[in-house]
Formats: C-alpha cells, sequence, structure tokens
DNA sequence: ATTGGTGCAAATCCTTTGCAATAGC
DNA sequence: GCTATTGCAAAGGATTTGCACCAAT
C-alpha cells in the first residue's frame, strides 16, 4: 500500500527513524507527516484528519493523534497547546515563538530571536531538566482587536 | 450567609471590584479568592474545589469554574494551561515564568526578569494586539528527571 | 508467521450549558 | 421584589483506551 502513494523522499528521515527503532513504516506516518510539512501553520488532529482524508480515506482519528504523538516523539514536529486548550502540531522544528488570541485561539509565528539563558540557567539551578523554552505572547489577533475596538469604545 | 464566613478584609478588592461592576458578592466568591491566595502554587478547579468544600460544604464545580473565570477577567488571577491541557488558576498576578513538566504536568514559578520588548515590538507591528508575555520552559521536572534518567542509561 | 498498527466504538476527562431554585441587592 | 448566581444534571468537545483485524516485517 505504501508504495503507491509515496516516493518516501521527502520523508526520508521519517523511514530511517523508524527503521532504527525496529517501527513500522505505513503510510499513514507517511502521509501525516508530508501534510504537517506541507502546511505552513500548526495544524489540529481534526486538521490533519480531514487533509489526509484525500490520500487515506479510512484513517481513523485515533491514529492521527498516536502518529502526531510518535512524531513529536521522534523530533519530527513539536506539539503545543492553543490558548484553547487544543493541541496543535507543527513541523517547524527549530525554536520559535508564539502569539496567541485569548478570544479566538489563533496561533501564529513569531519570528524574533529569544534570549532565555538566564532562565534556562534558573531552571536548571532548581532540578529542572529544560529542553526548549517557549515564548508566548496573549493578547488578541488583528481581527479580534479589531471587534473589541468597537466594542470598548 | 457571607459576614459569618467573611470579614472581607483580605478581599477587599474583590468585593470593590464587583460593586464597580454592579455584580454580588457572594461568600463563593469571597473563599475562592481567599483559597487561591493562600496557596503558593497554581491550582486547578478540582483542587479548588475539593479546598474549598471544608467552607462551603454544597459548592458546585461549575461555580467554581465561573468563578475562577470571572477572577481572571477582574485581573485578580491568572489563568494558564498546564502541559496535560488543564486549566490552573494562580492569584499572583505580576508577570512571572514557568516550568512544565512533559512527564507529570507540574508547573513551577521560575522566579527571574524576562526581556520581551523586541518580540513584543514585532507582534504589536504584524497588528496584534498583546496584553503579556509569558515564557515557558518545557522539560522534566526534578523527580521525573530522576525516573528517566534511570530509565535512559 | 509474528506482532505492531490500525479502525471502530466506547470510555474518559475537563469544561460548559440549560434551567429551576436561591440569595444578594 | 427583581434578577444575578447558584446547584444540579446533562451535554459537549478533545483525547485516549480496549479489542479484533490487518498489514509490515
Amino acid at each position: 500500500m505504501i508504495p503507491r502513494l509515496a516516493d518516501t523522499d521527502d520523508v526520508q528521515d521519517l523511514v530511517a527513524l523508524l527503521r532504527a527503532r525496529g517501527q513500522r513504516v505505513t503510510s499513514q506516518r507517511l502521509v501525516i507527516l508530508r501534510e504537517l510539512r506541507r502546511r505552513e501553520r500548526h495544524a489540529s488532529a481534526e486538521e490533519v484528519h480531514h487533509a489526509v482524508h484525500r490520500d487515506l480515506p479510512g484513517i481513523s482519528i485515533p491514529t492521527v493523534y498516536a502518529t502526531l504523538e510518535l512524531l513529536a516523539e521522534l523530533g519530527l514536529a513539536r506539539k503545543l497547546k492553543a490558548g484553547t486548550g487544543v493541541s496543535l502540531y507543527d513541523a517547524r522544528t527549530e525554536p520559535h515563538q508564539h502569539t496567541m488570541c485569548r478570544r479566538c485561539g489563533r496561533v501564529d509565528d513569531l519570528e524574533c530571536e529569544l534570549d532565555a539563558d538566564a532562565l534556562l540557567r534558573v531552571a536548571r539551578a532548581r532540578g529542572f531538566r529544560p529542553d526548549c523554552a517557549e515564548l508566548t505572547i496573549w493578547g488578541l489577533c488583528e481581527d479580534c482587536a479589531a471587534v473589541a475596538g468597537c466594542l470598548d469604545s
């Protein structure tokens, strides 16, 4: 089933990691990673499930969740919680920051350096073992700010 | 019912805010804020509900949720999502940073300055209206790191 | 041939909603 | 007395689990 859907060219790294761990290379895993990489924004499990239906009509929600979790564990995706509590997944694994809208839950990336060394030092001194630092800026996105602006004034 | 439970001395600010907004001063509201202030750690709605049972045996979970949400809206509490997705509430309203354990979901405060001005500028330039910036350091707490250390090696 | 992965259905967990009863103003 | 708040029960949404079947090794 795999060869039809997938030259594995663009997901070689996943194939290698799975083989190295003695895990199986399935079409679901390839397609989900490919979908995640094709998007520029963070995607929820449900969005991924919907998007992937085109390639794999029978794919189930539990499989999507399990696969996204696996990708995060393999370091091929990052998982984060939107303001609404929904889990979002992102194939951009290099550290970056986020804005989160308190009203609609929208999450966007923010391209900007962050120097968190001092904080990481403090965390380590406390016995915590950090693996990444991320800054979240809370507020209102442009659309919600426009609405709120009308209401407030 | 209020006077017995509560000199309102320690929650005057809440009383004042409620009066100013034409909202009612209820024992539930006073007791929940007091409980939140008595704790040094973040509390989930369920923990607050349990703790408050002593003073108000009949208090319901929906009331606890509604009240915590109200306190956050009034600026008397901060709401954040733990790594597990559970909402946590904290009466410390001055900005501070957090460590979150990927394994057990534990959240702790980190006392350290954070300079996020550059990021806030970028966010504003994009049309976002920020109201607070918070840094989350992900990793393993001391206990989980100890366990993981044994397993990994 | 083995057994790890999948799909299905159902369960779980956290949180919110609808509505009648109650308590603050 | 009027109406915001409450408590109850039930619904809702996101995520996870149990288990039989299927497909990758």
